[in-house]
DNA sequence: GCGGGGACTGTTATATTATACCACCGCGCG
DNA sequence: CGCGCGGTGGTATAATATAACAGTCCCCGC
């Protein structure tokens, strides 16, 4: 059994946003490059509003925001640029918020587990091979070929649980 | 770490469903007698159609069926319903497919993992003790505490993996 | 250059899923 | 009786998502 990898944890309450910002544009910016992926403006735009912060975002959120930027956004152009972003790896969604959060480690393939604190909305993301692993061998024990997997856990992160 | 239950595995294509429906529908009558829920006759009839199979339904195809019966039926009716059978474990919600599956042990309350065939659509519910406590483990390393869990697996099962 | 094709975006319309809210009813109980 | 509560009926609307088609831009081959 491998291990499981470092695990990101919640991030401080106050720690530089910004920086989360802009490193997952560059980010975004490198993977496109290299796989021959056209990062566009709008894709671009609508990543960094869903980076806004480690909350996920609605779809309908993310199109007021495009349209105060001017742009006179319809549902088909934020939705396309999500299944773009989603495709590519730089956006996870989550199938019980209907929400769209940032990938946090874009640069290889994976569908990882989502920890959804239901008081503050902060997601973080772990990618633990053990469970990886148990649920595909035991999937596979009944027959089953997993292709996809969405694993989702609500609960309290470490602020919320202490702030009761 | 405990063992995993002996879980269910896809049902042969020609079993007897009929007893599926009748078993669901009597353990639904005891769990509620039980707990002094209130069993009423669109609660049973709601189960009664979600059983009808073992695909996931839509809230809306539910509420086609209803009106077929003769009743005019308003999606307030069939949510009402599915809340109330989602709250007493009769039914699970599937969060990728927006839709509901009998709950295939009903007796003790848990939350499981779904194996979803995205080409006959059934769905298998399995319980594995591994994969829930090695989640919530990894969670609780993190200082997260698990309130719900969403697992499911979309793939292919036995049968339409063979038929490629 | 210029024409064809593919990827991207704009736009309209509509489908699908879910909830807010208020009225009524039946029943147990003080 | 009158009250409250759980369940249901019904209207309206919110929230999420997609179909379908037209226009635009740009690369690329000729």
């Amino acid at each position: 059994m491998t291990e499981t990898r470092p695990a990101d944890s919640f991030p401080a309450p106050e720690h530089d946003h910004s920086e989360c910002i802009e490193s997952a544009l560059a980010a975004a910016e490198e993977t496109c490059r290299r796989r021959g992926l056209r990062f566009t403006p709008i894709r671009r735009r609508v990543l960094e509003l869903i980076w806004q912060n480690h909350e996920p975002v609605g779809a309908y959120h993310l199109l007021d925001q495009l349209s105060r930027d001017g742009r006179r956004a319809m549902p088909p152009t934020v939705y396309r640029a999500l299944e773009f972003l989603v495709e590519a790896g730089l956006v996870h969604r989550l199938a019980t918020l209907n929400a769209f959060v940032g990938c946090a480690h874009p640069d290889h393939a994976h569908q990882g587990q989502f920890l959804i604190c239901r008081d503050c909305r902060r997601v973080v993301e772990m990618e633990s091979a053990r469970v990886g692993h148990s649920l595909r061998r035991e999937a596979e024990a009944l027959g089953f070929s997993v292709e996809e997997q969405s694993i989702e856990l609500t609960g309290l992160c470490p602020d919320c649980s202490q702030a009761h």
